[in-house]
DNA sequence: TATGAATGAGCGTTCATTCAT
DNA sequence: TATGAATGAACGCTCATTCAT
C-alpha cells in the first residue's frame, strides 16, 4: 500500500462519499455506491482507505486542515474578540450554505455514538473547542467577555449556538436560505443582550 | 387464561434498548443483544414491537407523553416567560442528569439521516419548538423578550444552548456533574445579558 | 392429549385450514392464521394435531373416508365398466365443482415433494388408483377396454385426464363452470373414440 | 481485469437448485443448500440472481427456450398433424427420461399456489398451451382432429394426458423407465381410437 | 382443556472486505 | 494499480412448537 498514484482519485472518492453520506448517512451508504458514484471499482477505494470508516475520517481530516488555515488567518487579526466572533460566525455560515452536504456530514455524524467515533471527529471537535476557549479567554481578559461564566460553557454556547441553528436549517430546506443569512446577525446580537429584555 | 402479556416486558425491552443504543447507537445495536439484555427471545421483541425501528419509536414515545405532561404543567403556572424559561432549562438539565443514557439517545438519534427517520422522532422534537414558539410569544407579547429577532431563530437559540451544552457534556464524563449542575444559571444568565460586556 | 373433547372444534380447524391452504399453500399459511380463521387459539390446535403437517394429512383421510363410500357404492351397481366410468367422471367434477377449495389443495398439494409428502396423501392417490385398476381390469375381462394398453397407463389416462382437466380449470376461474359442466361428456367421447378421426 | 462474471458459475448454481429443488421442492431448500451443492458462496449466488425465487425463475427461462427452439422445428414440418402429435409426445417423453430432475421440478412446482408464481413459470405453461391450441386448431382445419370437443379441452386431454403419465410414473421410479419407453405408443393409440371398444 | 406469550432455530439477504485476474 | 466477482459473518425477522397460566 504505497503512496498512491493519483490523488485525483481519492478525491473522487471523498467527493463521492460527502454527497452519499451527506442524504444517507454513513450507515446507510455502501462501498458500492460511494465506488458507483465515484466512477471507481470497491477495490480501489482499499487502495485509498484502509476500511470504510476511513473514508469518513478523511473527511474530516480534510476539514480539519481547512480549518486550521482559517483560524491561523483569524490569530493575525487586530480586532477586537466580539468582532471576531462576529466575522467567524458569519464565515460559519458562510461555509454552511456553500457546502450544504459537507455540513450536513458534519453535523449529523459528530456525534454518532459508539467505539467506532472516529479519532479524526473527535480532533476536529476538539480543535474547535480549543480556538474558540482560547478566543473566550483573550475576550475575558480584554474585558470584552463576561469573566463569571464557566469557561467551558461559554465555547458551548457558542458552538451550541451556531450549531443548532444550521441543524434545525438543514432539516427544514426551505427556510435555509433565509436563516442562514438572517442568523449571523441574530446570533451576534444574541451574544451581545442575550434575549430577554433587561431593565437598566 | 395464557401468559398475560406484560406491559413489564415491554418494559424490560425499552430499557434495554436505551441501554444499548446509548452506548453503540441504534445501528449498532442488533435485536438479539437487546433480547439478551432483556432477558427475553428474540421473538419476544417481536411480540411487542413491529420491528427493531419500532423499538425506537417507542423510546421517544414514552418520552413525548412525559413532555405532555410537564408542558401542561407549565402552562399553568403564573410567572413570567423569563421565569418559565428558567424553571424549564432547570427541569432539562435535570432530567439530562437523572436520564443520561436516554438523553444520549435523544441527542444522538435525533438526526439520524435517511428516509428512516421516524415519525415518532420527528413529533417529539416538534412538540418541543412548538411549545417554544408559544412561550417565546407570550414572551414578546409581554415585552420579556427583544421583539426584533426572528422567531425560529430564538427557538433555536434556546434549543441550541442547552441541547448543545448537554450533548458537549455528555462527550466529557468527567465534568458532567459540574457542567450540569453549573448550567442552568449560566445559560439563564446568558438569556439576559448575553455573553459580550456591553457598554451602557 | 387424550381423545379430545370436541369433534366440533376439530371441524373448525379442519374447515380453516382447507380455506387458507387453498388460497396460499401448505407453505404460506401459518398455524396462527389457521386458529384465527378457525376461532381457536394456536395453542388448541395442538391439542388435535400432532404438528401443522398432521392437518392436511387429517385433510386427505377425511377425503380418503369419503372415497371409500363412494367406491364401495359403485361396486355394487350393476352396470358396465364403461358406463361406471361414465358416472364416475361426472361424480368426480360435480365434487370438484362444490368443493372448489377443498379440490384444489388435492391437487396442488398431491405431489408436493420431498420427503415430507404425508404418508395419507400417498395413500388417498394410491386408492384411487387401485380403485380404478379395479375397475379397468373388469373391462378388460368384460371386453370393454382394449386389452393391449399397459394397465397403469390407462388408469394414468383416466386420471390424467380428469385430474389435469380440473387443475387448468382452476387456474382459469372465468370458465371453470362451463368447463366442469362440459367436461364430464367430451372426457367420456375421448375415451370412446379419441381425439383423432379414425377412417373405417 | 478482475476475475469475469462467469456463465460458468450461473449454470452451476442452476444446477444446483435444480439437483435440490426436485428432491425437496422449493421451499424446502434454502439458499445456503444451493450454494453449497454449486461450490459457491451465498454471496455468490446474489451476484447471479436477485433472489431466492429469481433461480427457479431462470430455470423455467431456460426450459421455455429449449421450447421455442422445439416448438419452432415441429411448425416447419410437413406432416399431419397426428403425426406431429406423436412426434411431440416422443420427444416430450424422451425430455422426461433425459431429464427427470427437471421434469420433477417443472411438474411440482407449475402449479405452486399462491401469489408468488413466478411470471416465467406461468409464460411457460402458456406457451406450451398455446403451441397445443395452434395444432388443434390445424387438426380440425385439415379434418384430423373430431370438431364437436371444446378447443381447450382437448388442449387439457393432451397436456393431462402426458403430464400425469409423467407426474405418476416419477412417483414410482421403478417402473419409470417401462412406463416412459412405452407411453408414447399408448398416448398416441388412446389419441386415436380411445380405451373403450366401439362398436363398428 | 384452552389460551396465547415465549421460545429460538433457521431463513433470505446484505455488504465490508479480500483476492484472482 | 485497478477491477469487480467471491466471500461469509452477521443481520432483522418469522413461525412451528412449547408451556405457564
Amino acid at each position: 500500500m504505497a503512496r498512491p498514484r493519483s490523488p485525483e482519485k481519492k478525491e473522487w472518492i471523498r467527493k463521492a462519499a460527502i454527497n452519499l453520506i451527506s442524504e444517507e448517512g454513513f450507515h446507510g451508504v455502501t462501498t458500492d455506491k460511494i465506488a458507483r458514484e465515484a466512477g471507481v471499482s470497491v477495490g480501489t477505494i482499499y487502495n485509498y482507505f484502509e476500511n470504510k470508516e476511513d473514508i469518513i475520517s478523511y473527511i474530516f481530516q480534510v476539514e480539519h486542515k481547512k480549518l486550521n488555515i482559517l483560524f491561523d488567518r483569524f490569530q493575525k487579526k487586530e480586532i477586537s474578540v466580539p468582532e471576531k466572533f462576529k466575522l467567524l460566525i458569519e464565515k460559519y455560515f458562510k461555509y454552511v450554505f456553500n457546502n450544504e452536504k459537507l455540513a450536513r456530514i458534519i453535523h449529523n455524524e459528530t456525534f454518532r455514538p459508539g467505539k467506532k467515533i472516529t479519532r479524526e471527529i473527535f480532533n476536529y471537535i476538539l480543535a474547535i473547542r480549543k480556538y474558540l476557549k482560547e478566543l473566550v479567554e483573550e475576550g475575558i481578559r480584554e474585558g470584552s467577555i463576561y469573566p463569571d461564566y464557566n469557561l467551558d460553557m461559554v465555547v458551548n454556547f457558542i458552538m451550541g449556538l451556531s450549531f443548532t441553528t444550521v441543524v434545525f436549517g438543514l432539516t427544514e430546506p426551505e427556510e435555509v436560505e433565509y436563516i442562514y443569512k438572517k442568523a449571523p446577525e441574530d446570533i451576534y446580537n444574541m451574544l451581545v443582550r442575550g434575549i430577554f429584555v433587561s431593565e437598566r
